[in-house]
DNA sequence: ACGTGTGAACCGATTCACAGCA
DNA sequence: TGCTGTGAATCGGTTCACACGT
């Protein structure tokens, strides 16, 4: 989608990388429910659409994992990941816009698994203020930059339509947010370098569906 | 995310080309309600963040559709787009369950300006079996492929807990579905070939967020 | 023998830079 | 002059293929 694109002082990885280790997370974690112990590099990337190649150097960029002639220990290989990809605390997200995506989300139940959980919900209907959804209470935007501020949130959700987004975002950021997902279908441009931006856009990943239902042979 | 790989028997363009398009043609129509009438690559690119050689490249596969000198008529864009996306009728879309997220995708507004509808929705849960959702009527699983099969159906949208998303995939590609949206955060495999699986996976799209928040300058 | 880890080769996608046209 | 359209150059990411360790 956009060009995203965040470094470190040090090594600056791909965004694409980081989101195969997220996956390769994931499916490690499936994997140990079903009492996997030890899995090589070939079994895993048979499910994801991955070469085994690209799986052993994905790891390499940030050590050896594996063990020669064996494959890759489940338990140890998701502490290893776990550990790169900074799930060693929780993070609070903060969610603006709670209509019918925005309740969606705050009610996803794929979060906390990754240490991830919305903290905060905003919204500027007088009918929502106050009320609770899925434990969580929302409060009036005003009130927005002053929660994140006292929760030290960095993440910020925009679930919020497509003309409200920008200023959203911008407001987001004053407050001290540093990595927004946005689920509404306009591009957001912010001036301070350093913020990540990922976007979710269901209307675009449908369209590139459709264009390539038309071209099947 | 996964390697989405799917070729037509004449060129093949990479569906990063494809999500692209889409976002030109996103970006567009909100132009044409500004009453934008022609923009030049450079201006439009500014918004997204992707150079002005790019989109020019993107465009430059399929036709000429700029003025030397001018820049681009938006809405004759607009309408060569949606004549490479294949937006000239609508194109139905069954949802299978009717969760959280399921019912915020049957009310997501953004989809008809893409003619892109959810005609048909299926859950297994009796309680929610017959009631109306956004004015889409939710049936059971069982009806689900001869619903497809009637109405010409072609993509699917997942939105159930991920142990039960493999084998929904596999009846809907067995009752005709070309391409699924897969909101389900597990990886499908599927055996036929030539069907399209584009993956919406909001934890691994945070995890990279997470990441990137450590490694921050 | 087996599967990892990795430099080198490869390939595709992005960017450059300018010719071509309004 | 200004901006498009596009081959050529570049860049980065993926794959290959094999040395290495168990």
């Amino acid at each position: 989608m956009q060009k995203e694109k965040v470094c470190s002082k040090k090594k600056c990885f791909s965004p694409e990388v980081i989101k195969r280790l997220s996956l390769y997370l994931r499916d490690l974690k499936n994997l140990q429910e079903q009492e996997v112990e030890v899995i090589s590099s070939d079994e895993i990337t048979k499910m994801l659409d991955i070469s085994s190649a690209q799986f052993r150097k994905d790891l390499s960029y940030f050590g050896e994992f594996g063990k020669r002639g064996v494959g890759y220990e489940v338990s140890f290989l998701i502490r290893e990941l776990e550990k790169i990809l900074g799930i060693y605390r929780w993070w609070d997200i903060a969610l603006v816009g709670v209509g019918r995506l925005g309740s969606a989300l705050l009610g996803f139940s794929g979060f906390p698994q990754f240490k991830l959980r919305i903290t905060a919900a905003f919204d500027n209907d007088r009918k929502k203020i106050g009320k609770a959804i899925s434990g969580v209470e929302v409060k009036s935007l005003e009130e927005m930059p002053a929660v994140i501020k006292k929760g030290g949130i960095e993440i910020g959700m925009i679930c919020v339509p497509p003309q409200f987004a920008q200023s959203i975002a911008e407001r987001m950021v004053g407050a001290g947010i540093k990595s927004i997902l946005n689920f509404a279908p306009v591009s957001i441009k912010l001036p301070a370098e350093g913020i990540y931006i990922a976007n979710v856009d269901m209307a675009c990943e449908l369209q590139t569906l459709v264009y390539f239902l038309n071209r099947r042979h």
